[in-house]
DNA sequence: TTATTTTTGTTGCATTTACAACATTCTAAA
DNA sequence: TTTAGAATGTTGTAAATGCAACAAAAATAA
């Protein structure tokens, strides 16, 4: 068995790390690049969303989402259909720097595919994706509290 | 360009929190695993190493470590040649849950390569440590302070 | 040899992370 | 319709994370 997983970690604490430090510029503090870029793609997503599609804890991203809004980087809308929700919406300033977290993100993308044919980079990206969403359904019945077997 | 890196992080961080805790059964808390198993495989590496090959900060590597011997996972001996280093081996203690690790990573690169055919796991592996290779070199660069232009 | 620079390790401090426990509102079942 | 359960959000608390700044030893340069 390869340790495809483990070498997976390891790129992307390399990368994290590097945002974090990169990101500091436009005063996005660890980890905020994370849920600013998903809101502005996807604005009037509620939290909840944000924490399943990342894949981080509902209190992890619950904090950071209200440094966010804390900082004007997004504002939380309520809803007038469900007063249990609040969606979640870039303000002009969060605008404003999603093309630089866009561009790192890209460049990163084009170091870590450096000496990749296109046909390389089409095949990591069809694997990987179905990596993700072979793991996804273990991490949701974890963190559920569910035990797995094995 | 195809997102890549940013699937590759939604997996780790699936993961991490998978094994995180499951691993609470066996009494470490949260990233200690990642050092353990290395410990295991690599008798008296050195912390500095340690945090090169995981891309961990230094100092959060100085930590997790340091709690891994308070709880008697590993010990740390003086070397007679280099008074500066400290070498890292794991006790018994350590040494009986490696096994356990072990198989949890099994388990997981298992259910991640579900699908997979012997070949496409293997061509995923092969190009995954491509990209660990290409980013390496940025996070060496990064974390040293310098400035990726792009 | 002496002086610099690099390597390795530590600690203070502010911040992030995540479990547990809770409160509301919504949805589905009885 | 009432009730039980699920979805969504919050807060307290303990722990991990990471930068800055430091110290000591080793390696390299002058």
């Amino acid at each position: 068995m390869k340790e495809i997983l483990r070498e997976i970690g390891t790129i992307a604490r390399a990368l994290d790390s590097i945002s974090n430090i990169e990101f500091k510029e436009y005063e996005l503090t660890k980890g905020q690049y994370l849920y600013l870029v998903r809101i502005c793609e996807h604005p009037g997503i509620i939290q909840e969303k944000l924490s399943e599609i990342l894949k981080v804890d509902r209190t992890t991203a619950a904090r950071a989402i209200k440094k966010l809004e804390l900082n004007g980087f997004i504002e939380r809308k309520d809803d007038p259909y469900n007063r249990k929700i609040k969606k979640l919406f870039p303000t002009e300033k969060g605008e404003s720097v999603y093309p630089y977290i866009r561009s790192e993100h890209i460049h990163s993308d084009y170091v870590a595919l450096a000496g990749f044919s296109d046909e390389e980079a089409e095949t990591l990206f069809q694997l990987i994706q179905r990596v993700r969403k072979n793991i996804e359904v273990d991490w949701e019945f974890v963190k559920k509290g569910n035990k797995r077997k094995y």
